[in-house]
DNA sequence: TATCTTGTTCGACATTCTACGAACATCGAA
DNA sequence: TTCGATGTTCGTAGAATGTCGAACAAGATA
């Protein structure tokens, strides 16, 4: 669980998140982090194994899609909107918007909603 | 080669245009038909087998990303662009741009130019 | 130090994807 | 009818993906 690394701004690139952003999972966390606060692991709802959910969550963050930060033995995740922006203008909000309308990801929630 | 099926505008889904867009080769081929015209099969130039061609320009299909038109043994492909902007605002402009961009799919290309 | 919490990593497995060449089907042309 | 051109489909192979439970590692806490 050390600190783990993240592309630069740069370094993003389409297909790695047009791939990232190709599962319902991980569309539904992108929604559920598209306010722009940042998450702890812990509050993250997901219909998978937390096995599975660290692998989503690596996918995005390999990708670029979201930054994770370490503390203590917590992670907390966050949306890397502005560097999405600028590297894919108008990309990441045609998908939330779409994925807003067409309810994907829903079974992804925070803890405490439902 | 009989007439294939399309989904209708009301069947697309994200996930599955995200995923048909997240392969260079698709890319490429949605790039090449982004000035709306109609290209026949035979105009298109990709580093594949035509097996393989013909896989990417089904999962497109499949996807509804574009439309295939039979004229007796050759095929007319055209990007669905109107029925992806309306399910879809933004996204498949967003996608073209940011291809545009980063060169993604640059190796797909049509017959007589380089 | 011993234990609990948190998230990652490791097999394992089934599924899907990309890719190829070969065989096939269909239509047009000779 | 025979041949050629055009795409699709099939069989195959290798790589990647999504999923799980179990084992592990690192801190926090008792």
């Amino acid at each position: 669980m050390r600190q783990v690394p993240h592309p630069t701004a740069d370094e993003l690139t389409l297909v790695a998140v047009m791939a990232a952003l190709s599962d319902p999972v991980r569309i539904g966390l992108a929604r559920v982090l598209s306010d722009g606060r940042e998450r702890g692991w812990g509050e993250l709802r997901a219909p998978v194994a937390k096995s599975t959910l660290s692998h989503h969550l690596k996918v995005l963050r390999d990708a670029g899609v979201t930054r994770t930060r370490q503390e203590g033995t917590r992670c907390y995740v966050v949306l890397r909107r502005a560097d999405l922006d600028r590297r894919f203008p108008g990309l990441l909000d045609a998908v939330l918007t779409a994925a807003d309308g067409e309810g994907v990801g829903d079974q992804v929630g925070l803890a405490g909603r439902r």
